[in-house]
DNA sequence: ACCAAATCTACGAATACCGTAGATTCATCA
DNA sequence: TGATGAATCTACGGTATTCGTAGATTTGGT
């Protein structure tokens, strides 16, 4: 890993003295984090909450790279990605 | 709601006499599913499971349209998103 | 207002997580 | 190679959260 399990839990605002064995069960899957932990989790390391669930490897990616353009960007992303459905679907307003 | 609570909790497997209770509270935010509960939902809504954690809706709705394209969209739109970062971004590789 | 479907909730039981302390693994260097 | 310290992992008992049950409450249609 970039950063040590007991620095990221500490980072998050756990225990400095229990940091690592949480971090460490949270990756190694033994333990689910409540909610707000992982938030706390994402916020630490500057990537939406939804990124951490994401099982699939493309949409993860999508979404950590979207986060990082400003909100104009991402609205405007949002409209073109519509349109492109748009056009691949048959419209389901107009049979 | 479009689909009964009850409904779609049987629709991922659980027990139908428990399904309405259960669902509620994970709705009501009474309640965290576990993640494998998450990921039936996602299943069931045919959305992908970040989108359910998702805080931000502007980054909920851009993953939830993605997830809709053709993976050889998906895949291009990526490569333009990253493309599109760049120029906004000093580079970080070459200072 | 009445009825039925849908949703919510209090309570004890079941399950999962947490904190602790020590074990294990890994990297580095003499 | 063997030692040393940093980093990670894990068994155990205590604690907190969720689950199942059953009944209450709310919602929507007539």
């Amino acid at each position: 890993m970039a950063i040590p399990q007991d620095k990221l839990g500490v980072l998050i605002g756990l225990d400095e003295n229990t940091a690592s064995a949480r971090i460490s069960r949270y990756e190694g899957g033994i333990h689910e984090p409540p909610i707000n932990t992982a938030r706390a989790i994402a916020e630490a390391l500057s990537v939406p909450l939804g990124y951490l669930y994401c099982d699939n490897d493309l949409l993860a990616e999508i979404i950590l790279v979207a986060s990082e353009l400003p909100p104009t960007d991402q609205a405007q992303l949002l409209q073109s990605l519509r349109e492109r459905l748009e056009q691949l679907k048959p419209s389901p307003h107009s049979p």
